[in-house]
DNA sequence: TAAAGGTGTTAAGAGAAGGTTAACCTCTTT
DNA sequence: AAAGAGGTTAACCTTCTCTTAACACCTTTA
């Protein structure tokens, strides 16, 4: 499940679009404004950004701007209401992927926000793929293109563990209890398989005093 | 060879591609409106279509949904301009197996290409290649280029099941219980008849603590 | 500024998994 | 009964995996 952060001042327009894309099966967070957007990004991290351009403190473009130079490359949607040619190439020049007019149709920003995380993010047939990685959930193989890896037990573990709960944390604690039979796993070892992971190029992120998770970004 | 049915309307683009594609290997006809395509698919069989979305008289889609509709299944990537982002899930509806989004590394092209062609030119009229190797499935004779290779029954057994699962991991679970009628055989008599298989040249890679794959290069 | 806690990275050693060989068993053929 | 083929077992060797431990690095806190 695909989670997105909405960035609406709009009550009304909010509502509606949080009532709507969770129906999609989308998970969203809405926040009125851009200082309270900037600090969702630190609480989680997201699938895709959809924001408002008109909205408190910090507008949508700065807000966009300074997540992209802090390393974030989350896809972004703008929602904007002005529809003059420089403000949309503003837009993209901050680092967006898309943008849509108000009004719109809920069916387009549907598509276009589903196009925008299964570039990236794919499940189909037992197959999940994320960037070029594909994970055979039936057979327990991982494939970088077209080229198998070879995943020793352990590790075989790990990676079935993170695709299986793509894009959210799992906690150290899960993962030692999940790894270990019997025995507890220590930590330290951990983070030596986590280390070989990365080296198989997975996009592990860290989520300091918590866990890790597969990231979509 | 794999033979490509190239649909482009934008020359330029359409001869660079014929020129990378050639020197991949690929054999491509190319042709600049879906009715000259539709025109094509009854001259030959191909092994990939490549469609651009937008080309005159019949567009990509409806092309490739009447050749669903008739039966038709080869593999198929699209072609899409950025603003055409919105319409790739009515790619995907119509029976696409891939898309590519203009502009593109030809790389990545290569790969995709690849990746869906392969695992159709293996398996040709019974008889599964791999590398200078032939099994025919209908008669269970395994040839190395031209010559026979006789093998005893179990062997025959584990090379059939191998060839059957190309390039996926059996575990060794599964071989055993494929092996044994009635009784179960060990590890260590299965890791004797790798052994053996291997001994006649047979590409097998071994993966620790799960089981063994028949291996593509 | 130092100290402390959390994480990344690497090397080394113990132990497990798999590879290899040869002897042995079983069944069939002669 | 002897010979032969295929299969299994057991012993030994090799290779890989996993863990531990030491150190580096960074961030936070005193």
């Amino acid at each position: 499940m695909a989670r997105l952060l909405l960035v609406e001042d709009d009550v009304n327009l909010a509502e509606t679009l949080v009532e709507l894309l969770e129906l999609e099966q989308f998970e969203v967070t809405w926040v009125g404004d851009g200082e309270q957007a900037f600090d969702a990004t630190f609480m989680h991290a997201y699938d895709l950004f959809l924001f408002d351009v008109n909205v408190p403190f910090i507008d949508g473009f700065e807000l966009l701007e300074s997540l992209r130079k802090s390393g974030d490359e989350t896809p972004a949607i703008f929602i904007t209401a002005m529809n003059d040619i420089a403000s949309l190439s503003k837009g993209f020049e901050v680092g967006a992927d898309d943008y849509i007019k108000k009004p719109f149709e809920f069916d387009e920003l549907a598509v276009r926000i589903n196009s925008l995380i299964r570039k990236r993010l794919k499940i189909k047939e037992n197959i999940i793929t994320l960037d070029d990685y594909h994970f055979h959930i039936d057979t327990n193989e991982l494939y970088y293109q077209d080229k198998f890896i070879a995943l020793s037990p352990i590790e075989l573990k790990l990676t079935t563990l993170f695709f299986k709960q793509l894009s959210t944390t799992i906690t150290k604690e899960n993962i030692l209890m999940e790894l270990s039979e019997g025995e507890e796993a220590s930590e330290g070892a951990l983070r030596v398989h986590i280390n070989k992971l990365r080296k198989h190029g997975l996009p592990i992120q860290t989520i300091k005093g918590t866990g890790y998770r597969l990231a979509t970004s």
